[in-house]
DNA sequence: TCGGATCGCTTACAACTGTAATCGCAACCC
DNA sequence: GGGTTGCGATTACAGTTGTAAGCGATCCGA
């Protein structure tokens, strides 16, 4: 039994963990070129968050010659979980059809999105 | 057209403002009465957070005799919404739908969940 | 074999957060 | 009107986060 993530991942991790789950194992430096472009991070501020991100338990290490192998310990779904629940906690006390209410007065739902949604919701009442 | 809520609101003081947008406008006092139980705040803390939601302009206060009444400036829905699409753009893409399709696999949704969704889609389409 | 490139590790440091104690002032009570 | 109480404002302080530089070890190319 894997330790089920207690530690929370931070923002910047997150970025980090991103890249680890589109493509792994990666070196700190892979990393880095995956994403510091983007986020404007330099090398350093990568390995901080691999340090990190190993410390909490969230990634994991392979010795490779002199570098290490980071790979995701936690997988994506696990983490997209957790946070959507938060969310759905915090927010919408819990209830995931206030979530869906909201986005949908809000108008944060497309045809596209609607369509997708009618079709995952025969499915799930066949 | 209000203020469009640049600072962000910590999850702290999201609690205080859920106990303004349940009622309002409060003394600090009252808030804490509200909030600081189950949370097991001190006045003093409360306070604090009242104080830094007001500089961040999340609040507004209005004197009364010795003391302020704080009311929020910051509607719900616009908090909510504004913490939502975060949620959705940075864990799906942006796509609203996919969050549905996570929760709906996570089995987070239940029936009367789903019985809402359909009303509302039913709704949406008419 | 030696110097530069590259690693991970350690340290740095300011901003933001959570949690509060303290202070100075205004007001209310007797 | 002098003590007490209740207020907001100021200050505190540790933990987390974002962002990085520096250090000592190691590897690779010349």
């Amino acid at each position: 039994m894997n330790t089920p993530q207690t530690e929370r991942i931070s923002e910047a991790e997150h970025a980090v963990m991103e890249a680890l789950w589109a493509d792994a194992p990666l070196t700190a430096a892979q990393v880095a070129d995956r994403i510091g472009e983007t986020r404007g991070w330099s090398l350093a501020t990568v390995k901080t968050l691999l340090s990190r991100l190993s410390q909490k338990g969230a990634v994991d290490t392979a010795p490779d010659g002199r570098r290490f192998l980071y790979s995701p310990v936690v997988a994506r779904s696990e983490y997209v979980g957790t946070e959507s629940r938060r969310l759905v906690d915090r927010l919408f006390g819990g209830r995931a059809s206030s979530l869906f209410a909201h986005l949908a007065e809000a108008e944060a739902l497309d045809d596209k999105d609607l369509s997708e949604i009618e079709a995952l919701l025969q499915e799930l009442r066949k």
